[in-house]
DNA sequence: GAAAAAATATGAAATGTTTCAGAAAAGATG
DNA sequence: CATCTTTTCTGAAACATTTCATATTTTTTC
């Protein structure tokens, strides 16, 4: 027998031909040495019968940690799209870590150090964020906007076009015999929220339908309540209106509620479109005939193109519009089981 | 000027007349070291003027990052537990950032390489994660677990009572006259499933009730389709329950939804009752009654203890169990407006 | 395509941390 | 209260890690 003791580094480094520093590094930096004289450390570790705790191994690069900020995580909408960029930064080897902020001129600071103290790859945002913090992210490290983005920053995004779903949304309404339609939607400071809206009366204008002011619901946020008693307003009005257009499924939720509450059938006296297709539109009763996006293409797009833009910062990145589908459901269709 | 360089471990024990050593236990392992000593050493630091080590556990010059781990984001629940922590988080000048990862053997390795990476100061797990795993995870950085947790690690949790919890609803259920009741559950895996059921089984048990062992309904995920088409089948043969409870608001749901399809009247024919109080159980129609358990507060108090045993590492940190409340809605409520 | 600049890779030395053995203090025992 | 036992505490030495200087390779520039 050789050394019956304790297996130490400078035993290994002996054996591998190195010196300890090199073999301190195979164990805790392993990105910094060359890729040969791991093996050899490896071989020196293997002939001593010593197995590196697997909580020691490092990747054998440093791997990149991507940003993915949201808002505020209470939104059902972005768990697919956060599913997406996942599944593609896992399969590129990198760490999706999600950071919850609203990126306004207060937690900007707050978010830069964030970068620096991680050492940050890349940011994918799922908010919209003013032009010029935009570009002093940008400044420090790759950025890419996915669903709600800054057209004006002038940096790339993936997204949909807001503006020509809530069309199609609208006209297979009235295409279904409806022409009293209202809108409800969220705060207009949201790109989608104007974008839908500005949908939703292009076609109502194009199909020459016009509809009182009243019926153009515009929530100070995108809340249940305020919804629902925003719609029971509406409701015991002395018109009412035939279809609910819902600039998220959330809301169309709230408004087939209210119109149960007063006895509206959903859909034969009322119809209801809600907007996302997040999980809740196929679970509600009725379940809610929406426009879907593709949630988890646009994150899983998002994070491509951010790694493509990391691996080669000049090269030119392309905005993705995708095409969104209208799915229907008993919320509009009389010919299903709907309660 | 006395020494004019970098000031050094063996300088500082210099000044104290204590070995090297001794700095280092004050540093890392203070718990060694006695108070009079501690205050020695304390002194000579101050007396060269010694700022605050770059890397080492005497907070780092830059914010902690406390890495929040859950299983799957697709899971309504989390969300409001992770707002608590976040705002723990923040209060306290931290970030919080969360990952998605199983936490199996599978992931164990890329978890361990994030931590190195972005050198957390301590992790969150909302999890059940193997003991072994969050020994080895707990020699790096301190660990909190939160909602679902390992009580064989030995490790501090902040949680609910789950069994005890369960039976309360049980006994509702009972109470509002009900003594033919399912129980929908999804995997046994999950220890809050495993203590549940047992709450369930408990309380009826102690009310001399028994049920068919079909009505023991035992999903392998906690899916909304599926829980539709297994209580659909229950509701088709010959004896069907007065009342459901589901081990999930998700499941309750989907309970609710079957029972409307063969048009028994929810609360009056077939009362639901399910667990968490997550937002879809206000929002859906009729409204779930539910077990309400305090996911900000958990998140909250999660992270406080989290940075308590990161500030103070050998300070003995004691589990927390929450209480619930059980928050009745239309789905059991005969007098509400249901639906 | 040569020269300059930047990135990568390594060892010696400096520095930090842990182990181990033993001293000192605190409790237990008869 | 003397003795044994256990626990706490510390330093020397062993060991691990990081820093810094330098050598090497790769990339960029002109």
């Amino acid at each position: 027998m050789s050394s019956n003791s304790k297996i130490t580094v400078s035993k290994i480094a002996a054996g591998a031909g190195v010196s300890p520093a090199t073999v301190s590094r195979v164990l805790n930096h392993r990105h910094l040495v060359k890729p040969e004289t791991i093996e050899q450390v490896e071989n020196a570790m293997k002939a001593l019968g010593y197995s590196i705790p697997e909580h020691k191994i490092t990747a054998p690069r440093e791997e990149p940690v991507i940003i993915l900020n949201i808002p505020n995580i209470n939104n059902l909408f972005y768990t697919e799209v956060i599913q997406g960029a996942t599944m593609s930064a896992n399969s590129h080897g990198c760490h999706l870590l999600i950071n919850q902020s609203p990126l306004d001129h207060g937690s900007f600071h707050g978010f830069c150090s964030l970068i620096r103290r991680v050492n940050a790859a890349g940011v994918i945002f799922l908010n919209q964020v003013p032009s010029e913090l935009l570009h002093q992210i940008n400044q420090m490290v790759p950025v890419i906007q996915c669903c709600e983005y800054n057209q004006d920053a002038d940096l790339p995004y993936v997204s949909i076009d807001d503006c020509r779903a809530a069309m199609k949304a609208t006209e297979y309404l009235i295409a279904s015999g409806k022409n009293k339609i209202a809108f409800i939607n969220g705060p207009l400071s949201f790109k989608y929220a104007m974008e839908r809206q500005r949908g939703f009366l292009t076609a109502m204008s194009n199909a020459d339908l016009s509809i009182p002011k009243s019926w153009l619901i515009q929530l100070p946020e995108v809340n249940y309540e305020m919804a629902y008693a925003a719609v029971c307003q509406l409701l015991t009005s002395e018109v009412v209106p035939g279809a609910f257009f819902a600039a998220s499924d959330m809301l169309a939720a709230a408004a087939i509620r209210a119109a149960k509450r007063y006895h509206y059938h959903v859909p034969r006296d009322i119809m209801v479109v809600g907007f996302d297709n997040i999980d809740l539109s196929a679970m509600y009763t009725p379940s809610i005939t929406t426009v879907s996006q593709p949630k988890f293409q646009e994150g899983f797009s998002s994070c491509e193109m951010l790694l493509e833009k990391i691996a080669n910062p000049d090269s030119a990145t392309r905005s993705i519009l995708f095409d969104t589908e209208l799915v229907i459901r008993e919320s509009t269709s009389t010919n299903s089981g709907a309660i």
